[in-house]
DNA sequence: TAGCGGTACTATGTGAGACAAGGTAGCGTC
DNA sequence: GACGCTACCTTGTCTCACATAGTACCGCTA
């Protein structure tokens, strides 16, 4: 039902700032989901990237091997709007649920 | 990371009053979840019988089959508060996350 | 210079949850 | 006796999340 949440978090990410799969993780973590793992990250990344709803491209980096940067195009900020309707939507049912006096 | 939010909102529905399957889905359309149905319904009570977090007893019905109603014990109210626990945490970390300025 | 730790990506396999689809059956009514 | 509602159960499938493991670049230091 709210499967694809952590997807749509990405995407958030994204939209806020081009960034790559190591940071986001990083992010991730700080922002309070803590068990979230890169391969997590990457699998959500390049499925993102077959559906076409981010740009790829690599950058060289100042330490390391070099990144590959993701920047959210149309069809991008077009499901990111969706996902959160749908959040908004079904977070607000549950929390209903939840409240709601037997 | 949110699966499981649909078995949560099915030990809510129990714990505010016993029920049966049938019913728990007509409650769950009828509250938002348009697209819920009963394989999804029994499939979840069939889990959490068998995790031993209801009771379950047959009861005839003044139309139609018997119905097999549920009753959340102990350990049903224990996970549903660890239920609710989780989602507050992560709901709020989404919702940061969703509000937050670039 | 070899090794370590941090950065950074990729591939592959697994498990569980949500769902579709289909089947069985009791009961009332037209 | 066919239809429609109630009520349950089973089986298969898809996808997401996650674990695991492997590759590789770079800087530091012992």
């Amino acid at each position: 039902m709210l499967k694809g949440t952590l997807e749509g978090c990405v995407l958030r990410i994204i939209d806020a700032e081009e960034t790559y799969g190591y940071a986001i993780t990083r992010r991730l973590n700080e922002l309070g989901f803590a068990d979230v793992t890169e391969g997590t990250v990457y699998t959500i990344l390049l499925r993102l990237e077959k559906r076409g709803l981010v740009d790829a491209s690599k950058r060289p980096s100042e330490q390391g091997p070099p990144r590959k940067c993701y920047a959210l195009n149309a069809a991008g900020r077009r499901e990111l709007a969706t996902f959160w309707a749908r959040w908004d939507y079904l977070s607000s049912r549950i929390n209903e649920l939840k409240e709601s006096r037997p």
